[in-house]
DNA sequence: GATATGAATCAATCGTTGTTGATATATGAG
DNA sequence: CTCATATATCAACAACGATTGATTCATATC
């Protein structure tokens, strides 16, 4: 039961590997404030602009955060789904979930 | 390396980097059930010996899991306060939180 | 149209990460 | 002491990821 309900690992893997980077949990706990543009970001985490748009990609690419464009400006949001996930993926491995139900098989 | 004074993305991103990888996230999901040795481990994900031993490393330096050695068998386990850590992250950073405390301020 | 601005993409580079096979270390059995 | 087993470490290499500066694309303003 708790495996079916566990997201496949390279899934999960997908989306910790866009989080692995210090600069894109940046973006992600300032997009926790709510949806922002590019250049706002860019400000607030002193990033060149290419680099900034790299990391966005990998966020965007792993459904991480979502863009819309308005004009000329492109505003990225996070995907709550996705951080939903995450949390469940946290809540599911916790330890002390499957009580001694699944003992050790060897080096008995 | 002291973790605990690093600046809080910092340390998410590590955790994450550590979580990144496939068969580490199937680490992870094996050791929910309980402590776990080597050889076990090996068995479940068809690993080779040092390719699991690497990524076994990478958790512990991550301080996801500890070892603990019992005669010639070292058994693994998930380490509850990080897993604690990144639960707390994921809800964190759950959109909606901040409630349209914190608007745009720039692209208007 | 011409031009300016916000953002994405590209090419080059360089450091990091994962895999493999070989070797080393630790423990226990005989 | 010798040997077998469990695990860790090492060296080499391929694959991948992040950064930078230049270029391209899209949109808006004049």
């Amino acid at each position: 039961m708790p495996t079916a309900t566990l997201p496949q690992s390279s899934r999960a893997a997908r989306w910790f590997h866009a989080l692995s980077d210090e600069t894109r949990v940046e973006v992600v706990r300032l997009l926790s404030h709510g949806e922002r543009c590019v250049c706002e970001l860019q400000d607030a985490l002193d990033a060149a602009q290419s680099r900034l748009s790299f990391h966005l990609k990998v966020l965007k690419d792993a459904g991480l955060v979502t863009d819309r464009r308005d004009g000329r400006w492109v505003h990225y949001a996070l995907n709550r789904d996705a951080l939903d996930e995450i949390a469940a993926f946290a809540a599911a491995v916790h330890p002390g979930k499957h009580a001694g139900s699944c003992r050790s098989a060897c080096c008995e």
